[in-house]
RNA sequence: GGCUCCAUGGUCAAGCGGUCAAGACACCGCCCUUUCACGGCGGUAACUCGGGUUCGAUUCCCGAUGGAGUCACCA
């Protein structure tokens, strides 16, 4: 068989050759030790928290060295597209702080590796396929979808491993003449990798892999002995055959993905041996999990799980940088012991190292995400918290604009109890927030929560807000004002120390928190809340007075 | 089913042959306190099992079990 005929034969269109394309895409000229990296998203217009895990590693990976993080859009499978994808992840990503230097973006390519678009590359995979063509390395196969199954029966049958290679791989023993009247007859073919791997080889002498993993060290695995699809019927090519050929060509350094990969690793690192090139580093993290109903771990999944959907996050109004503090602390097992150590540290001033990786994957931690929230959310100061807030809500909740009409009102009522050695962690994410503080707004309060019940028991609710009224002097100090309230305690039958009334519960009807709680209750309609005084001094005097005189 | 990956408390995790087996979140209790928080102190709770190797295994090896992933002209 003459291979170059057959590559000829096969790809008459294709002139550029190997060479002309090394000669195009060069090595990148970078400082040492940087790393390149990127993203590669099908255009599904659909990311999770589990895209925005592995973004993050590259994001890091690149950025951390002086190397470049660039976006390439894998769009092979034109099933999945979706109008405005592309739009989506970089506007999603920019929000939680990932950008890219290089690749595909709104307004086009940038950068000198493109195109940065898979189904623009088509003749670019042609010519290496025509390459491993010539060499013997590849070669069309014209069997047909029910031909491979009815192969796939017979192997069930002889309990044998499912799929095309060696003796089942038909089409490798084709003549030239055969094919060429194939092609003629507009029989649709694709073409495969000739594999080398011998499966009628006992299992002990077959050819095994050893592959540098960041993340998991060596892998020690089967080497392929699939003919794997390697160009579709439609000249477009498979994940595995774009992946080895555009990160060579892109000079990628380090290649993040999801473990899903791992089992197809060997395919890939036979394309890159009969490509003759070096494949990059491989890093495989670690999936995110989920706890399904049964109370399984499983992989994120998108069509199970919306909530997880980064647009959620966006949605409910977590912060993007509570986000990026929750990813490193189950990214890098040694982030959240440097994170106590450096409480007031830029996020990125922490070295992200992909051997403090896990390799099992985390179940995702609602819980541990708003602790981490709350403590971030500490740091931002009320005038951003504000902006924060109204874009949000410009986005997501119109109807409570009118919450920014007031600036300075605003930024008082989000900076309440955060000053101090001790300050309050009360906003956690932006849909909680407003609920939070809504007694500020008069179209939001309500009454949510009752009165104590020992007041009530008593029948004091009134009087307690009566006499408070009644001494209400909006100009008093916190001292004067809290003296004021143990003079009604005191005068009700109340104990002025709740230790008292512990004690003695005969002898009191109740205690200073519970009067307390009943002009909390008055005021924002419920039993938790900061500081009354502080609260008072915001909402103003005459809020204030018309909320307690409606219990009068 | 084949292959691959993974295996320390409810969750995330230190550990890399000798530890009373860290820490964080969650939970519980106490303290502080005008409520709620915040904070402080304390507590419940773990090395999947079985064989080796070794003076000694959570740690190394093998096996089992369990969980996950993957077996496409999808990525």
């Amino acid at each position: 068989m003459d291979y170059n005929k057959l590559a000829e034969l096969l790809f008459p269109h294709i002139t550029k050759t190997p060479e002309d394309y090394e000669a195009l895409y060069p090595e990148r000229q970078l400082p040492e030790g940087a790393k390149v990296t990127r993203l590669g998203p099908s255009p599904t217009g659909f990311i999770h928290l589990g895209n925005l895990y592995g973004a993050f590693v590259d994001e890091r990976l690149a950025h951390q060295s002086g190397g470049t993080f660039f976006l390439r859009i894998e769009d092979t499978d034109d099933k999945r597209y979706v109008e405005g994808a592309v739009e989506i992840i970089i506007n999603s990503l920019r929000f939680f702080g990932i950008n890219f230097d290089e690749g595909a973006t709104m307004e086009g390519d940038m950068g000198s590796y493109g195109d940065y678009t898979q189904s623009n590359r088509g003749e670019i995979y042609q010519c290496f396929a025509k390459k491993l063509v010539s060499e013997g390395k590849a070669y069309p196969c014209f069997l047909t979808e029910d031909q491979i199954a009815e192969i796939r029966c017979q192997q069930e049958a002889m309990k044998l491993t499912p799929g095309i290679y060696c003796q089942f791989a038909k089409c490798r023993v084709l003549t030239y003449e055969q094919i060429e009247e194939n092609i003629k007859a507009g029989m649709p073919y694709v073409i495969r990798l000739k594999s080398d791997g011998d499966m009628s080889l006992p299992e002990e002498q077959r050819r095994r892999i050893h592959v540098q993993d960041a993340i998991r060290g060596i892998l020690d695995m089967p080497a392929n002995d699939q003919d794997t699809v390697i160009l579709k019927a439609t000249g477009i090519p498979t994940y595995h055959f774009a992946h080895v050929v555009d990160d060579h060509l892109m000079r990628t350094t380090h290649v993040v993905r999801g473990a899903e990969w791992l089992p197809s690793l060997p395919i890939h690192v036979e394309l890159f041996e009969k490509l003759g090139w070096e494949p990059p580093i491989y890093c495989h993290t670690a999936q995110l999990m989920k706890l399904d109903e049964e109370g399984n771990k499983r992989k994120l999944s998108k069509r199970k799980d919306p909530e997880l959907s980064l647009d959620y996050y966006r949605n409910q109004g977590y912060h993007p940088a509570a986000v990026r503090e929750y990813l490193l602390t189950i990214l890098n097992s040694n982030f959240e012991e440097w994170r106590i150590a450096n409480p007031d540290a830029d996020i990125d001033e922490f070295e992200f190292t992909t051997e403090k990786m896990s390799t099992s994957g985390a179940l995702f931690d609602l819980n541990k995400l708003n602790d981490i929230s709350k403590d971030v959310l500490l740091k931002i100061s009320a005038a951003d918290l504000f902006d924060f807030l109204k874009n949000w809500a410009a986005e997501f909740k119109p109807e409570i604009m009118h919450m920014f009409d007031d600036r300075a009102y605003l930024e008082k009522i989000l900076d309440i109890g955060r000053d101090g050695a001790k300050p309050r962690k009360d906003h956690i994410y932006a849909q909680q927030m407003v609920e939070n503080i809504s007694y500020f707004f008069d179209d939001m309060f309500k009454i949510e929560d009752s009165f104590p019940a020992e007041v009530e028991a008593a029948g004091d609710t009134a009087a307690i807000l009566t006499k408070y009224l009644e001494t209400y002097d909006h100009s008093d100090d916190q001292e004067t004002w809290f003296n004021k309230i143990r003079a009604i305690t005191e005068e009700l039958g109340y104990a002025v120390k709740p230790k008292d009334f512990k004690r003695n519960p005969d002898q009191y009807k109740g205690h200073v928190g519970h009067v307390s709680t009943v002009i909390r209750v008055a005021l924002m309609g419920r039993q938790q809340s900061p500081d009354v005084w502080e609260i008072q001094q915001i909402l103003g005097e005459e809020r204030t007075r018309e909320r307690l005189s409606r219990f009068i």
